[in-house]
DNA sequence: ACCAAATGATTACAGTTGTAAATGATATAT
DNA sequence: ATATATCATTTACAACTGTAATCATTTGGT
């Protein structure tokens, strides 16, 4: 419950390739990001900067290079954005949250199985 | 699929009180923010200004004060919140998401019934 | 040993957000 | 008609964001 600084929706980018890569250098990073965002290298070095800053990375020196790590988990974070989320957009309520997503996804088969195989399991408890 | 100004979490509050109480004046809104949250009416007034100068609300005058309504609907503001939200937290793929959703959250059985029906729905087509 | 390339640190700057106070206009009660 | 209360408008200001450029330091190559 501790009260983590917000990490916004391009600090999430990074986010998401340390999660995936880490221990990973800015070079990196910056290399992942390429294929998907157009950031100069210069700005995502300043999001790793403030990641860090917020506590969200860490990082050990190797040589004149950092290898940059998640000092929080995924999961986590994902659950305190999900929160924040589902606050202001659905008032708190998930069902309705779940029926907007439901409805404006195409999901497959096996997805929709498993959410009812899901939802069968919360029934039971 | 303009490309609408995002909508701040605080501002989502007031957005909620408006899409249910409209047309609405600024005091009514004040009154209704007064038990959820300690902002100064102040500050819901400059909430308002800015939502107005977003193009979220509209208003018509009467007398000296305004009648506030809101100027974009909830269906396509939950559409495009949901869509930035699923697209940096979850990268875009719904079924962690809802996974997550489900897991977190506690759900009546007419809640869990609702969505079965609807997942079921989806399978067909 | 020195220079170029790479990397990290610092600085920049405008727009947004949270949080309001101060100011200006107006209507209502006396 | 005027004071007062009530609105709306303008201004304030620091923190956070997006988007880098520039400066300083380290290191690998010659």
């Amino acid at each position: 419950m501790v009260d983590r600084p917000e990490i916004s929706t391009s600090e999430w980018q990074v986010m998401n390739v340390v999660w995936e890569k880490q221990p990973v250098t800015a070079s990196t990073i910056i290399k992942h990001l390429a294929k998907t965002s157009d950031w100069s290298a210069a700005t995502i070095r300043t999001f790793l900067h403030r990641l860090v800053k917020k506590g969200a990375l860490a990082y050990e020196k190797d040589g004149n290079r950092y290898q940059y790590r998640a000092a929080v988990t995924k999961a986590s974070t994902i659950k305190h954005a999900s929160r924040s989320f589902l606050s202001s957009v659905f008032a708190g309520e998930t069902a309705p949250l779940l029926t907007h997503f439901v409805k404006s996804s195409k999901l497959s088969q096996e997805e929709i199985d498993g959410l009812r195989k899901l939802l069968e399991e919360k029934t039971s408890k």
